[in-house]
DNA sequence: CGCCCACTTGACGATCATCAAGAGTGGTGG
DNA sequence: CCACCACTCTTGATGATCGTCAAGTGGGCG
Protein backbone atom coordinates (compact mmCIF):
# COMPACT_ATOMS: atom_id res chain seq x y z
CA UNK A 1 0.00 0.00 0.00
CA UNK A 2 2.70 2.28 -0.31
CA UNK A 3 4.23 3.79 -2.96
CA UNK A 4 7.82 3.71 -4.67
CA UNK A 5 9.53 3.22 -7.67
CA UNK A 6 10.43 -0.50 -8.72
CA UNK A 7 13.13 -1.58 -10.66
CA UNK A 8 11.94 -1.34 -14.01
CA UNK A 9 13.17 0.80 -16.94
CA UNK A 10 10.55 2.26 -19.61
CA UNK A 11 7.54 3.20 -17.44
CA UNK A 12 10.11 4.42 -15.02
CA UNK A 13 11.47 6.58 -17.84
CA UNK A 14 9.19 9.64 -16.85
CA UNK A 15 10.13 9.20 -13.35
CA UNK A 16 13.51 11.27 -13.24
CA UNK A 17 11.89 14.48 -12.06
CA UNK A 18 10.72 12.23 -8.95
CA UNK A 19 13.48 13.51 -7.08
CA UNK A 20 13.66 16.49 -5.00
CA UNK A 21 10.93 16.35 -2.41
CA UNK A 22 12.87 17.97 -0.05
CA UNK A 23 11.84 21.74 -0.82
CA UNK A 24 8.16 20.42 0.61
CA UNK A 25 7.48 22.44 3.89
CA UNK A 26 8.24 20.23 6.82
CA UNK A 27 10.53 18.17 4.74
CA UNK A 28 13.90 16.90 6.74
CA UNK A 29 16.42 18.57 4.89
CA UNK A 30 18.91 16.20 6.40
CA UNK A 31 18.71 12.82 5.42
CA UNK A 32 19.89 9.50 7.92
CA UNK A 33 22.25 7.00 7.29
CA UNK A 34 21.59 3.48 7.81
CA UNK A 35 23.17 0.31 7.85
CA UNK A 36 22.60 -2.84 5.49
CA UNK A 37 19.86 -4.97 6.94
CA UNK A 38 18.28 -1.69 8.77
CA UNK A 39 14.32 -2.16 8.72
CA UNK A 40 12.50 1.67 7.94
CA UNK A 41 9.89 0.18 8.91
CA UNK A 42 7.75 -2.82 9.85
CA UNK A 43 4.13 -4.18 7.90
CA UNK A 44 1.59 -2.66 10.35
CA UNK A 45 3.58 -0.05 11.51
CA UNK A 46 1.91 3.45 11.60
CA UNK A 47 2.28 4.91 8.10
CA UNK A 48 3.40 8.70 9.49
CA UNK A 49 6.42 9.23 6.70
CA UNK A 50 6.79 8.60 3.45
CA UNK A 51 10.83 7.63 2.83
CA UNK A 52 12.55 8.72 -0.06
CA UNK A 53 16.17 6.93 -1.22
CA UNK A 54 18.54 8.93 -1.23
CA UNK A 55 21.21 6.35 -1.55
CA UNK A 56 21.63 2.85 -1.41
CA UNK A 57 19.07 0.20 -2.13
CA UNK A 58 15.97 -0.52 0.34
CA UNK A 59 14.07 -4.20 -0.16
CA UNK A 60 9.97 -3.98 0.32
CA UNK A 61 8.54 -7.38 1.20
CA UNK A 62 5.62 -8.84 2.55
CA UNK A 63 5.91 -12.00 5.33
CA UNK A 64 3.84 -14.68 5.43
CA UNK A 65 2.69 -16.84 8.03
CA UNK A 66 4.32 -20.00 6.56
CA UNK A 67 7.33 -18.45 6.83
CA UNK A 68 7.25 -17.61 2.55
CA UNK A 69 8.21 -14.33 1.26
CA UNK A 70 7.30 -12.26 -1.32
CA UNK A 71 9.39 -9.50 -2.03
CA UNK A 72 7.48 -6.90 -3.85
CA UNK A 73 9.86 -4.30 -5.31
CA UNK A 74 13.22 -2.63 -4.44
CA UNK A 75 13.94 1.03 -3.81
CA UNK A 76 16.53 2.77 -6.10
CA UNK A 77 18.24 6.37 -5.21
CA UNK A 78 15.25 8.74 -6.32
CA UNK A 79 12.64 6.66 -4.90
CA UNK A 80 9.97 7.29 -3.12
CA UNK A 81 8.64 4.33 0.11
CA UNK A 82 5.51 3.95 2.32
CA UNK A 83 3.28 6.70 0.19
CA UNK A 84 -0.08 4.55 1.73
CA UNK A 85 -3.47 5.34 1.23
CA UNK A 86 -4.07 4.16 5.04
CA UNK A 87 -3.05 4.77 8.71
CA UNK A 88 -0.23 1.50 8.55
CA UNK A 89 2.02 0.07 6.24
CA UNK A 90 0.79 -3.43 4.60
CA UNK A 91 4.75 -3.86 4.12
CA UNK A 92 8.45 -4.24 5.70
CA UNK A 93 10.99 -2.14 4.14
CA UNK A 94 14.18 -2.93 5.16
CA UNK A 95 17.71 -1.51 3.69
CA UNK A 96 19.77 -4.40 1.66
CA UNK A 97 22.88 -1.96 1.26
CA UNK A 98 24.02 1.15 3.50
CA UNK A 99 21.73 3.94 2.45
CA UNK A 100 20.49 7.34 3.30
CA UNK A 101 17.00 7.84 3.74
CA UNK A 102 15.12 11.17 4.09
CA UNK A 103 12.06 10.86 5.52
CA UNK A 104 9.01 13.19 4.46
CA UNK A 105 5.97 13.37 6.91
CA UNK A 106 2.81 12.29 5.00
CA UNK A 107 0.63 15.03 6.54
CA UNK A 108 3.44 18.12 5.09
CA UNK A 109 3.29 15.94 1.63
CA UNK A 110 -0.70 15.65 1.46
CA UNK A 111 -1.05 19.07 2.54
CA UNK A 112 1.16 20.34 -0.50
CA UNK A 113 -0.98 18.89 -2.44
CA UNK A 114 -3.75 19.72 -1.82
CA UNK A 115 -2.74 23.67 -1.78
CA UNK A 116 -0.43 23.35 -5.35
CA UNK A 117 -1.91 21.02 -7.87
CA UNK A 118 1.45 20.51 -9.48
CA UNK A 119 2.27 18.91 -6.47
CA UNK A 120 -0.53 17.02 -6.46
CA UNK A 121 -0.25 16.12 -10.06
CA UNK A 122 3.33 15.24 -9.46
CA UNK A 123 2.28 12.97 -6.40
CA UNK A 124 -0.33 11.35 -9.23
CA UNK A 125 2.00 10.92 -11.93
CA UNK A 126 4.51 9.05 -9.45
CA UNK A 127 1.46 6.62 -8.03
CA UNK A 128 0.25 5.63 -11.87
CA UNK A 129 4.12 5.08 -13.06
CA UNK A 130 4.43 2.90 -9.67
CA UNK A 131 1.02 0.82 -10.69
CA UNK A 132 2.17 0.73 -14.69
CA UNK A 133 5.47 -1.03 -13.23
CA UNK A 134 3.78 -3.40 -10.49
CA UNK A 135 1.25 -4.40 -13.52
CA UNK A 136 4.63 -4.78 -16.13
CA UNK A 137 6.27 -6.90 -13.33
CA UNK A 138 3.13 -9.26 -12.95
CA UNK A 139 2.99 -10.09 -16.13
CA UNK A 140 6.56 -10.70 -16.04
CA UNK A 141 6.60 -13.04 -13.45
CA UNK A 142 3.78 -14.95 -13.21
CA UNK A 143 4.19 -15.99 -16.83
CA UNK A 144 7.80 -16.80 -17.52
CA UNK A 145 10.24 -19.36 -16.36
CA UNK A 146 13.17 -19.19 -14.26
CA UNK A 147 15.47 -18.22 -16.52
CA UNK A 148 13.38 -15.80 -18.17
CA UNK A 149 13.03 -13.90 -15.03
CA UNK A 150 16.17 -13.74 -14.18
CA UNK A 151 17.42 -12.51 -17.57
CA UNK A 152 14.72 -9.69 -17.15
CA UNK A 153 15.88 -8.52 -13.90
CA UNK A 154 19.19 -8.45 -14.80
CA UNK A 155 17.75 -5.93 -17.46
CA UNK A 156 16.25 -4.05 -14.56
CA UNK A 157 19.18 -3.80 -12.61
CA UNK A 158 20.93 -2.57 -15.97
CA UNK A 159 18.85 0.23 -16.22
CA UNK A 160 18.63 1.01 -12.11
CA UNK A 161 22.38 0.55 -11.38
CA UNK A 162 23.92 0.71 -15.15
CA UNK A 163 26.70 3.10 -15.95
CA UNK A 164 25.16 4.24 -19.03
CA UNK A 165 27.49 1.49 -20.92
CA UNK A 166 25.07 0.17 -23.61
CA UNK A 167 26.96 -1.34 -25.80
CA UNK A 168 28.76 -4.93 -25.51
CA UNK A 169 29.34 -5.79 -21.88
CA UNK A 170 27.98 -4.47 -18.69
CA UNK A 171 29.18 -5.55 -15.41
CA UNK A 172 27.08 -4.77 -12.50
CA UNK A 173 27.44 -5.23 -8.59
CA UNK A 174 24.77 -7.19 -7.33
CA UNK A 175 23.67 -5.27 -4.23
CA UNK A 176 21.25 -7.72 -2.57
CA UNK A 177 22.23 -11.22 -1.65
CA UNK A 178 20.36 -14.46 -3.60
CA UNK A 179 17.61 -14.77 -0.59
CA UNK A 180 16.09 -11.52 -1.74
CA UNK A 181 16.54 -11.99 -5.46
CA UNK A 182 14.68 -15.15 -5.16
CA UNK A 183 12.06 -13.51 -3.02
CA UNK A 184 11.53 -10.99 -5.77
CA UNK A 185 11.55 -13.39 -8.78
CA UNK A 186 9.15 -15.94 -6.92
CA UNK A 187 12.17 -18.83 -7.33
CA UNK A 188 13.96 -20.83 -4.46
CA UNK A 189 17.71 -19.61 -3.62
CA UNK A 190 18.92 -22.82 -5.59
CA UNK A 191 17.07 -22.90 -8.43
CA UNK A 192 19.01 -18.76 -8.70
CA UNK A 193 21.88 -20.19 -8.14
CA UNK A 194 21.79 -22.60 -10.87
CA UNK A 195 20.57 -20.72 -13.28
CA UNK A 196 23.40 -18.65 -12.62
CA UNK A 197 25.65 -21.25 -13.61
CA UNK A 198 23.45 -22.14 -16.48
CA UNK A 199 23.82 -18.66 -18.22
CA UNK A 200 27.47 -18.94 -17.56
CA UNK A 201 28.48 -22.02 -19.01
CA UNK A 202 26.17 -20.55 -22.02
CA UNK A 203 28.62 -17.72 -22.03
CA UNK A 204 25.71 -14.89 -21.56
CA UNK A 205 27.33 -13.82 -18.43
CA UNK A 206 30.49 -14.47 -16.30
CA UNK A 207 30.52 -14.23 -12.54
CA UNK A 208 34.07 -13.14 -11.57
CA UNK A 209 32.32 -12.83 -8.09
CA UNK A 210 29.15 -14.04 -6.30
CA UNK A 211 28.33 -11.00 -6.22
CA UNK A 212 29.25 -9.46 -9.63
CA UNK A 213 27.48 -10.33 -13.24
CA UNK A 214 29.86 -9.26 -16.06
CA UNK A 215 26.55 -9.21 -19.32
CA UNK A 216 28.74 -10.27 -22.17
CA UNK A 217 26.07 -9.95 -24.60
CA UNK A 218 23.30 -7.48 -23.42
CA UNK A 219 21.34 -8.48 -26.69
CA UNK A 220 21.35 -12.41 -25.96
CA UNK A 221 20.33 -11.87 -22.35
CA UNK A 222 16.87 -9.36 -24.02
CA UNK A 223 16.70 -12.42 -26.10
CA UNK A 224 16.41 -14.80 -22.63
CA UNK A 225 14.22 -12.36 -21.38
CA UNK A 226 11.50 -12.24 -24.23
CA UNK A 227 8.48 -9.61 -24.78
CA UNK A 228 10.57 -6.75 -22.87
CA UNK A 229 11.08 -5.74 -26.77
CA UNK A 230 7.72 -5.04 -27.87
CA UNK A 231 8.02 -1.17 -26.72
CA UNK B 1 -0.36 1.57 -16.96
CA UNK B 2 -4.08 2.02 -16.17
CA UNK B 3 -5.76 2.54 -13.30
CA UNK B 4 -8.55 0.38 -12.10
CA UNK B 5 -10.08 -1.77 -9.01
CA UNK B 6 -9.77 -4.92 -9.05
CA UNK B 7 -11.06 -7.64 -7.53
CA UNK B 8 -9.74 -7.98 -3.78
CA UNK B 9 -11.36 -7.18 -0.34
CA UNK B 10 -9.99 -5.61 1.98
CA UNK B 11 -7.75 -3.00 0.47
CA UNK B 12 -10.85 -2.16 -1.53
CA UNK B 13 -13.19 -1.43 1.51
CA UNK B 14 -12.54 2.44 1.16
CA UNK B 15 -13.18 2.74 -2.18
CA UNK B 16 -17.01 2.67 -2.43
CA UNK B 17 -17.16 6.50 -2.62
CA UNK B 18 -15.66 6.17 -6.35
CA UNK B 19 -18.69 5.92 -7.88
CA UNK B 20 -19.99 9.46 -9.31
CA UNK B 21 -17.30 10.75 -11.60
CA UNK B 22 -19.78 11.32 -13.74
CA UNK B 23 -20.37 14.98 -12.71
CA UNK B 24 -17.47 16.03 -13.58
CA UNK B 25 -17.33 18.74 -16.51
CA UNK B 26 -17.16 17.21 -20.10
CA UNK B 27 -17.73 13.60 -18.69
CA UNK B 28 -20.34 11.81 -20.26
CA UNK B 29 -23.83 11.96 -18.65
CA UNK B 30 -25.00 8.98 -20.46
CA UNK B 31 -23.82 5.12 -20.34
CA UNK B 32 -22.90 2.89 -23.61
CA UNK B 33 -23.78 -0.79 -23.43
CA UNK B 34 -21.13 -3.20 -24.84
CA UNK B 35 -21.64 -7.10 -25.90
CA UNK B 36 -19.44 -9.60 -24.25
CA UNK B 37 -16.24 -10.10 -26.07
CA UNK B 38 -16.02 -6.43 -26.71
CA UNK B 39 -12.78 -4.49 -27.21
CA UNK B 40 -12.53 -1.40 -24.56
CA UNK B 41 -9.69 -0.33 -26.11
CA UNK B 42 -6.23 -2.67 -27.69
CA UNK B 43 -2.41 -2.07 -25.83
CA UNK B 44 -1.20 0.43 -27.78
CA UNK B 45 -4.33 2.59 -28.17
CA UNK B 46 -4.21 6.20 -27.48
CA UNK B 47 -5.15 6.84 -24.22
CA UNK B 48 -7.99 9.67 -24.26
CA UNK B 49 -10.84 8.01 -22.33
CA UNK B 50 -11.07 6.79 -18.96
CA UNK B 51 -13.66 4.22 -18.82
CA UNK B 52 -16.04 3.49 -15.68
CA UNK B 53 -17.54 0.14 -15.54
CA UNK B 54 -21.28 1.08 -14.82
CA UNK B 55 -22.40 -2.83 -15.49
CA UNK B 56 -21.00 -5.97 -16.67
CA UNK B 57 -17.07 -6.93 -15.81
CA UNK B 58 -14.35 -5.81 -17.79
CA UNK B 59 -11.29 -8.15 -18.27
CA UNK B 60 -7.72 -6.08 -18.54
CA UNK B 61 -5.24 -8.07 -20.21
CA UNK B 62 -1.55 -8.48 -21.52
CA UNK B 63 -0.86 -10.71 -24.66
CA UNK B 64 2.71 -11.58 -25.38
CA UNK B 65 4.84 -12.20 -28.45
CA UNK B 66 4.72 -16.03 -27.83
CA UNK B 67 0.86 -16.18 -27.25
CA UNK B 68 0.92 -16.29 -23.53
CA UNK B 69 -1.60 -13.90 -21.78
CA UNK B 70 -1.77 -12.38 -18.53
CA UNK B 71 -5.09 -10.91 -16.93
CA UNK B 72 -4.00 -8.58 -15.00
CA UNK B 73 -7.22 -7.53 -13.39
CA UNK B 74 -11.01 -7.68 -13.73
CA UNK B 75 -12.96 -4.62 -13.38
CA UNK B 76 -16.26 -4.64 -11.95
CA UNK B 77 -19.07 -2.29 -11.29
CA UNK B 78 -17.79 1.25 -10.00
CA UNK B 79 -14.15 0.33 -11.19
CA UNK B 80 -12.42 2.94 -13.38
CA UNK B 81 -10.04 1.83 -16.48
CA UNK B 82 -7.38 3.54 -18.20
CA UNK B 83 -6.47 5.89 -16.27
CA UNK B 84 -2.82 6.21 -17.08
CA UNK B 85 0.14 8.23 -16.64
CA UNK B 86 1.12 8.18 -20.76
CA UNK B 87 -0.36 8.72 -24.03
CA UNK B 88 -1.14 4.98 -24.47
CA UNK B 89 -2.79 2.00 -23.21
CA UNK B 90 0.01 -0.34 -22.16
CA UNK B 91 -2.81 -3.32 -21.78
CA UNK B 92 -6.01 -4.71 -23.88
CA UNK B 93 -9.34 -4.71 -22.32
CA UNK B 94 -12.51 -6.61 -23.13
CA UNK B 95 -15.67 -7.13 -21.79
CA UNK B 96 -16.50 -10.65 -20.43
CA UNK B 97 -20.00 -9.93 -19.98
CA UNK B 98 -22.47 -7.44 -21.49
CA UNK B 99 -21.30 -4.31 -19.91
CA UNK B 100 -22.50 -0.52 -19.34
CA UNK B 101 -19.61 1.59 -19.83
CA UNK B 102 -19.02 5.03 -18.57
CA UNK B 103 -16.42 7.04 -21.11
CA UNK B 104 -14.62 10.34 -18.84
CA UNK B 105 -12.12 12.18 -20.82
CA UNK B 106 -8.86 12.00 -19.52
CA UNK B 107 -8.20 15.43 -20.19
CA UNK B 108 -11.20 16.86 -18.43
CA UNK B 109 -10.70 14.68 -15.59
CA UNK B 110 -6.78 16.21 -15.02
CA UNK B 111 -8.05 19.58 -15.43
CA UNK B 112 -10.59 19.33 -12.49
CA UNK B 113 -8.23 17.60 -10.84
CA UNK B 114 -5.56 20.92 -11.27
CA UNK B 115 -8.42 23.02 -10.03
CA UNK B 116 -10.19 21.50 -7.17
CA UNK B 117 -7.72 19.57 -4.57
CA UNK B 118 -10.18 17.36 -3.34
CA UNK B 119 -10.92 15.71 -6.68
CA UNK B 120 -6.56 15.38 -7.08
CA UNK B 121 -7.10 13.59 -3.70
CA UNK B 122 -9.46 11.47 -4.96
CA UNK B 123 -7.94 9.96 -7.58
CA UNK B 124 -4.62 9.52 -5.82
CA UNK B 125 -6.79 7.82 -3.11
CA UNK B 126 -7.51 5.78 -5.76
CA UNK B 127 -4.45 5.04 -7.28
CA UNK B 128 -2.69 4.39 -4.07
CA UNK B 129 -5.35 1.88 -3.21
CA UNK B 130 -5.15 0.02 -6.94
CA UNK B 131 -1.49 0.03 -5.81
CA UNK B 132 -2.25 -1.80 -2.76
CA UNK B 133 -4.41 -4.20 -4.37
CA UNK B 134 -1.77 -4.90 -7.22
CA UNK B 135 0.93 -5.53 -4.42
CA UNK B 136 -1.09 -7.47 -2.44
CA UNK B 137 -2.15 -9.92 -5.59
CA UNK B 138 1.51 -10.08 -6.03
CA UNK B 139 2.29 -11.57 -2.55
CA UNK B 140 -0.97 -13.87 -3.38
CA UNK B 141 -0.28 -15.38 -6.40
CA UNK B 142 3.55 -15.40 -6.75
CA UNK B 143 3.80 -17.73 -3.90
CA UNK B 144 0.64 -20.03 -3.98
CA UNK B 145 -0.30 -23.32 -5.09
CA UNK B 146 -3.31 -23.64 -7.54
CA UNK B 147 -5.79 -24.31 -5.20
CA UNK B 148 -4.83 -22.08 -3.09
CA UNK B 149 -4.91 -19.20 -5.86
CA UNK B 150 -8.26 -20.58 -6.61
CA UNK B 151 -9.72 -20.55 -3.20
CA UNK B 152 -8.31 -16.51 -2.96
CA UNK B 153 -9.36 -16.42 -6.27
CA UNK B 154 -13.31 -17.53 -5.30
CA UNK B 155 -12.80 -15.66 -2.06
CA UNK B 156 -12.58 -12.43 -4.57
CA UNK B 157 -15.37 -12.78 -6.40
CA UNK B 158 -17.77 -13.21 -3.05
CA UNK B 159 -16.45 -10.25 -2.12
CA UNK B 160 -16.90 -8.54 -5.77
CA UNK B 161 -20.11 -10.13 -6.88
CA UNK B 162 -21.81 -11.32 -3.78
CA UNK B 163 -24.92 -10.65 -2.39
CA UNK B 164 -23.91 -10.26 1.18
CA UNK B 165 -24.50 -13.83 2.34
CA UNK B 166 -21.81 -14.24 4.29
CA UNK B 167 -22.42 -17.18 6.82
CA UNK B 168 -23.21 -20.88 5.08
CA UNK B 169 -23.23 -21.53 1.40
CA UNK B 170 -22.73 -18.83 -1.23
CA UNK B 171 -23.65 -19.42 -4.48
CA UNK B 172 -21.72 -17.50 -7.08
CA UNK B 173 -21.87 -17.34 -11.31
CA UNK B 174 -18.73 -17.20 -12.52
CA UNK B 175 -18.78 -14.26 -15.30
CA UNK B 176 -15.87 -15.56 -17.19
CA UNK B 177 -14.45 -18.52 -18.73
CA UNK B 178 -11.98 -21.09 -17.90
CA UNK B 179 -8.84 -19.25 -19.93
CA UNK B 180 -9.88 -15.89 -18.51
CA UNK B 181 -9.64 -17.37 -14.70
CA UNK B 182 -6.21 -19.32 -15.54
CA UNK B 183 -4.79 -16.49 -17.23
CA UNK B 184 -5.90 -14.40 -14.22
CA UNK B 185 -3.85 -17.21 -11.73
CA UNK B 186 -1.23 -18.33 -14.13
CA UNK B 187 -2.22 -21.80 -14.83
CA UNK B 188 -3.74 -23.37 -17.41
CA UNK B 189 -7.06 -24.08 -17.93
CA UNK B 190 -6.84 -27.94 -17.94
CA UNK B 191 -5.29 -27.27 -14.10
CA UNK B 192 -8.06 -24.99 -13.24
CA UNK B 193 -10.58 -27.23 -14.29
CA UNK B 194 -9.01 -30.43 -12.65
CA UNK B 195 -8.82 -28.37 -9.39
CA UNK B 196 -12.40 -27.43 -9.69
CA UNK B 197 -13.35 -31.13 -9.73
CA UNK B 198 -10.83 -32.06 -6.31
CA UNK B 199 -12.69 -29.43 -4.54
CA UNK B 200 -15.88 -30.60 -5.99
CA UNK B 201 -15.11 -34.01 -4.75
CA UNK B 202 -13.55 -32.75 -1.15
CA UNK B 203 -16.66 -31.19 -0.82
CA UNK B 204 -15.91 -27.54 -0.20
CA UNK B 205 -17.79 -26.42 -3.09
CA UNK B 206 -20.11 -27.75 -5.81
CA UNK B 207 -20.79 -27.37 -9.80
CA UNK B 208 -24.48 -27.29 -10.61
CA UNK B 209 -23.52 -25.85 -13.84
CA UNK B 210 -19.84 -24.97 -15.50
CA UNK B 211 -20.17 -21.51 -14.69
CA UNK B 212 -22.04 -21.97 -10.91
CA UNK B 213 -20.10 -22.51 -8.36
CA UNK B 214 -21.60 -23.30 -4.73
CA UNK B 215 -19.25 -22.36 -2.02
CA UNK B 216 -20.44 -25.39 0.59
CA UNK B 217 -18.31 -23.55 3.63
CA UNK B 218 -16.48 -20.23 2.96
CA UNK B 219 -14.62 -20.60 6.09
CA UNK B 220 -12.71 -23.81 4.71
CA UNK B 221 -12.37 -21.90 1.52
CA UNK B 222 -10.94 -19.62 3.69
CA UNK B 223 -8.17 -22.37 4.93
CA UNK B 224 -7.70 -23.15 1.33
CA UNK B 225 -6.53 -20.02 0.58
CA UNK B 226 -4.26 -19.37 3.15
CA UNK B 227 -2.62 -16.11 4.43
CA UNK B 228 -5.69 -13.76 3.91
CA UNK B 229 -6.86 -13.85 7.46
CA UNK B 230 -3.76 -11.95 8.60
CA UNK B 231 -5.67 -8.61 8.25
C1' DC C 1 43.95 -19.07 10.90
C1' DG C 2 39.42 -20.62 11.53
C1' DC C 3 34.66 -19.98 12.03
C1' DC C 4 30.36 -18.50 10.08
C1' DC C 5 27.43 -17.53 6.55
C1' DA C 6 26.33 -17.27 1.82
C1' DC C 7 26.55 -19.65 -2.19
C1' DT C 8 26.84 -23.81 -5.06
C1' DT C 9 25.95 -28.47 -6.50
C1' DG C 10 23.59 -32.91 -6.43
C1' DA C 11 19.62 -36.14 -5.99
C1' DC C 12 14.94 -36.69 -5.78
C1' DG C 13 10.07 -35.77 -5.85
C1' DA C 14 5.86 -32.86 -6.42
C1' DT C 15 3.39 -29.73 -8.96
C1' DC C 16 1.76 -28.21 -12.94
C1' DA C 17 2.01 -27.66 -18.30
C1' DT C 18 1.39 -30.02 -22.43
C1' DC C 19 -0.64 -33.13 -25.61
C1' DA C 20 -4.65 -35.71 -26.67
C1' DA C 21 -9.26 -37.30 -26.52
C1' DG C 22 -13.86 -37.28 -24.90
C1' DA C 23 -18.18 -34.99 -22.74
C1' DG C 24 -21.16 -31.26 -22.10
C1' DT C 25 -23.31 -26.84 -23.69
C1' DG C 26 -25.28 -23.37 -26.53
C1' DG C 27 -26.66 -21.67 -30.88
C1' DT C 28 -28.35 -22.07 -35.60
C1' DG C 29 -30.81 -23.81 -39.28
C1' DG C 30 -33.37 -27.19 -41.53
C1' DC D 1 -38.44 -29.43 -32.45
C1' DC D 2 -34.63 -31.83 -33.38
C1' DA D 3 -30.04 -32.26 -35.35
C1' DC D 4 -25.80 -30.59 -36.23
C1' DC D 5 -21.83 -27.88 -35.28
C1' DA D 6 -18.65 -25.15 -32.83
C1' DC D 7 -16.90 -24.16 -28.64
C1' DT D 8 -15.95 -24.79 -23.89
C1' DC D 9 -15.01 -27.75 -20.33
C1' DT D 10 -13.36 -32.09 -18.40
C1' DT D 11 -10.42 -36.04 -17.92
C1' DG D 12 -6.34 -38.85 -18.77
C1' DA D 13 -1.33 -39.75 -19.61
C1' DT D 14 3.15 -38.06 -19.74
C1' DG D 15 6.98 -35.14 -19.03
C1' DA D 16 9.51 -30.77 -17.67
C1' DT D 17 10.37 -27.42 -14.45
C1' DC D 18 11.33 -26.14 -10.17
C1' DG D 19 11.21 -26.85 -4.91
C1' DT D 20 13.07 -29.47 -1.16
C1' DC D 21 16.47 -31.86 1.35
C1' DA D 22 21.25 -32.59 1.92
C1' DA D 23 26.05 -32.06 1.44
C1' DG D 24 29.74 -29.64 -0.03
C1' DT D 25 32.61 -25.04 -1.36
C1' DG D 26 34.24 -20.54 -0.80
C1' DG D 27 34.71 -15.86 0.86
C1' DG D 28 34.73 -12.39 4.61
C1' DC D 29 35.76 -11.03 9.12
C1' DG D 30 37.14 -11.51 13.65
Amino acid sequence: MYIHQVAYSKPSASQTAVTGWAELPGCQQSTQGYAAGTYLFYEGDDAAFVHEVVTGIVCNFRTMSDGRRQVVSFSYPGDLIGLVQGERHRFSSQTVSPARIRRIPKGALLKSAAARPEIAERLLDFATSELAILQERFVTLNRKSAQERIATFFLELVERLGDGNKGGSVTLTLPMRRRDMADYLGLSVETVSRILTVMKNSGVIDLPHSSVVVIRDIFELEDLAECEDEF
